[in-house]
DNA sequence: AGCTTAAGAATATGG
DNA sequence: TCCATATTCTTA
């Protein structure tokens, strides 16, 4: 592992490319800046020759048989080598992985079968990759001159649909992965938009893990994040636009080029775009964060995406029915408590009789929310909960929508992702402006935790009724000899907020109550109740509240949430507030992010707020809270990845571990890990999320306590005793 | 008329 | 006038 290095002074790792840039049009002045910024190395040798120390691990394949002795060449009007891998000779593809050791760059996009590349707007998401085109820059002894380089550089094509390469003869095969290997531990800089898709690929057809632990591929769509979280989903196109203006994509109309030639320009544009990029980050102080946590993340999420989860699908069809059943009763009973039929799942036929018919907003002694912009009144949760004990219908509502939520979304939208019984979810490491990860096809990230209760009216004899209970995560279950293994940080976030603040009641509150849960703690405190007796429903209020207040709401909506008056709410607010004083610390966030116009987390995540000193105030203080809660949010997530990285490190060195990372869901990760194995894994987890509080520049001032549970399904875990 | 689409509301998660 | 995600559903 890299690790995270703020010395100035000793040399940052870079993309280890020496000065052979070509931009094409691009202004003299960033020219000159990408020059001074590419002068040294990862190891901070000089370049632009650096040792070739490492190859890959295996030798070069000097047995290659003998495939097609025709030799295809196709030149462009630039001069550019495109070549056909399956029409080399042994010689040729010997000189290729030579070729591949010594290159200074290798540039790669898959090509898909609808004739795109991974550097076109995606519009099919299920087209095949048909084959894939690289770049492989060389390295050059002379200075470099524009027309020897366009002229040294090669672009190799291989075609390997489905039918001709994955499964197809065994030489070719060989070759393919020879290549890929050569590419992966090459010393050259890989360069990859979406590189993510493209390792999932590889690594499912014709690579294990150990095969790709080392690689870092460098993906021009996360460096973009990075400078602008904002911009999640720009394709490349929208990249080149935006960050060297100068640049065009090829295609300039004067000779009808083909897909692959395009592609090829493309890939040169990309090379560019990437150095770019790379002299931003390290302008912006991002590229630590870059090359430490975000690269070595891509490889994790591309294995995560291969593995799958199975599913109880018996289980799941069960509960499809027996909830459909049940919500045909609630609408029966809503309707009779409405006194006419109604539509239970429009919200704007619930509102009419609510208010129109009952008017039981008069009858409320709390004022009844409005919607944010229809200036009508609300009919969400908080605004039902007031109404509950003037009517029948409120309730039963509430627990419809419950009810509904759950089968459409965790029980028949889950059947959707199913595919042989598993599902894997897609990650996204690009679409939050928090630094955190984001999942979908399905969602495991939102997936209910606590289970829905209600009773079960039986129709034969008698009114016995039976109480059932739904776990949505029990439909996710480990495989045979598996068991899952959930690490999860203990109120990360709070405890970030102790370090920032340095507040003497949040740090006592951290080593102090070491052994008892800090919200179960507050929550039994406020409510007067004894602390065995909380529920986790009581607890997860405490936890909304103290949340809530460190972030700034407001004593209305403390008060929905605590179902007391505004001026009680504003009371408990401002007591809280005393006893832990984080006031200086989010006002020296404000302050600092007022100034620069940004504000950064622990590992220097950056996030822009220009509406920070907007005039308006409602947007201003939006910026403000958002200001303090990124910097606490970021952190974590930057923790959370960081815990990633090691704990896949550590599992790919370990000769026995069979350990896979499954989901990240933010403070947990989730592991399937061989039942023979389960307590010497636990114990290198704990050990390793808890002592990322002293890891490279981290040093918190709190402990960073972690909670291990295992079980055969994710809706029935245990607890872990572990040293 | 029936069709698609985009936005908003509601609710699930995480802190 | 807590923050930030995804999904489903309704509505225009």
């Amino acid at each position: 592992m890299s690790r995270i290095d703020a010395d100035k002074d000793q040399a940052q790792p870079s993309m280890n490319i020496p000065s052979s840039i070509e931009q094409q049009g691009a202004d003299s002045e960033t020219h000159r800046k990408v020059l001074l910024a590419l002068g040294t190395n990862a190891e901070g040798q000089s370049l632009p020759f650096p040792e070739l120390k490492r190859h890959s691990s295996e030798k070069p394949e000097r047995s290659l048989p003998e495939v097609e002795v025709k030799r295809k060449f196709n030149k462009t009007s630039e001069g550019v080598n495109l070549q056909n891998i399956w029409s080399m000779d042994q010689e040729q593809q010997c000189s290729l992985l030579d070729d591949i050791r010594r290159a200074q760059a290798i540039v790669l996009t898959m090509l898909f079968q609808n004739g795109s590349s991974q550097l076109c707007p995606a519009k099919d998401e299920n087209t095949l990759m048909s084959g894939l085109l690289v770049l492989i820059k060389k390295k050059s002894n002379v200075v470099p001159c524009k027309a020897e380089l366009e002229h040294d550089n090669n672009y190799i094509h291989m075609t390997v649909t489905d039918n001709r390469l994955w499964k197809i003869d065994e030489t070719q095969h060989k070759l393919l992965r020879s290549v890929l290997i050569h590419i992966l531990q090459s010393r050259a800089t890989v360069i990859c938009f979406n590189a993510k898709d493209f390792l999932r690929i590889i690594y499912r057809k014709c690579m294990t893990s150990r095969d790709v632990a080392h690689s870092v591929i460098f993906d021009p769509r996360i460096a973009a994040w990075l400078l602008n979280p904002a911009d999640s989903n720009s394709s490349f196109e929208d990249l080149v636009r935006k960050h060297c203006a100068t640049l065009s994509t090829g295609a300039t109309g004067d000779a009808p080029d083909t897909h692959l030639q395009i592609t090829c320009k493309k890939l040169s544009v990309l090379y560019n775009l990437m150095l770019t990029l790379e002299h931003k980050l390290q302008a912006e102080g991002l590229w630590d964060l870059f090359y430490n946590i975000e690269l070595p993340l891509i490889t994790i999420l591309a294995a995560m995406e291969n593995c799958s989860i199975e599913i109880n699908q018996e289980e799941l069809k069960r509960t499809s029915v027996l909830l459909g059943i049940q919500l045909k009763e609630l609408e029966k009973e809503a309707q009779h408590a409405a006194g006419q039929k109604f539509r239970l799942t429009s919200n704007n036929e619930l509102r009419t009789i609510l208010f129109e018919k009952f008017h039981l907003h008069l009858k409320c002694k709390n004022k009844i929310p409005q919607t944010s912009l229809g200036h009508v009144l609300s009919t969400a949760e908080p605004a039902l909960n007031q109404l509950k004990d003037l009517h029948p219908l409120p309730g039963i509502v509430l627990q419809f929508r419950q009810i509904q939520k759950i089968k459409s979304t965790f029980v028949d939208g889950l059947f959707t992702y199913v595919n042989k019984g598993c599902v894997s979810p897609t990650w996204n490491q690009t679409g939050t402006v928090s630094g955190r990860l984001s999942a979908k096809h399905p969602n495991i990230q939102g997936v209910s935790k606590f289970s829905v209760q209600f009773e079960k009216q039986q129709h034969l004899q008698g009114k016995t009724s039976e109480t059932i209970t739904i776990n949505p995560r029990s439909m996710f279950v480990s495989s045979k000899d598996h068991s899952f293994l959930a690490a999860d940080f203990s109120q990360i976030e709070l405890r970030l907020l102790a370090h920032f603040s340095a507040d003497p009641a949040l740090l006592k509150l951290f080593h102090e109550t070491a052994r008892t849960d800090v919200f179960t703690n507050l929550a039994a405190q406020w409510k007067d109740i004894a602390y065995e007796n909380i529920t986790q429903a009581d607890r997860e209020q405490a936890k909304r509240v103290v949340y809530s207040v460190i972030y700034g709401i407001g004593k209305e909506r403390l008060a929905e949430c605590l179902g007391t008056t505004p001026a009680e709410a504003n009371t408990f607010m401002e007591r809280f507030l005393q006893k832990y004083r984080v006031s200086d610390f989010t006002q020296k966030v404000i302050q600092e992010c007022d100034s620069k116009g940004f504000v950064i987390s622990l590992m220097g995540r950056k996030r822009p707020l220009p509406h920070i000193t907007s005039r308006h105030y409602g947007l201003r203080a939006q910026a403000e809270r958002q200001a303090v809660n990124f910097v606490i949010q970021g952190s974590a997530a930057d923790l959370c990845k960081l815990a990633m990285i090691k704990i896949s490190a550590s599992v790919t060195s370990s000769f026995h571990s069979t350990a896979r990372l499954i989901a990240q869901i933010h403070d947990e990760l989730l592991f399937e890990v061989q039942d023979s194995q389960l307590q010497e894994f636990a114990e290198v987890v704990k050990h390793i999320m808890e002592s990322l509080q002293h890891a490279d520049d981290v040093h918190l001032k709190v402990p960073l306590k972690v909670i291990l549970t295992s079980g055969k399904s994710w809706g029935c875990m245990t607890e872990l005793q572990v040293k």
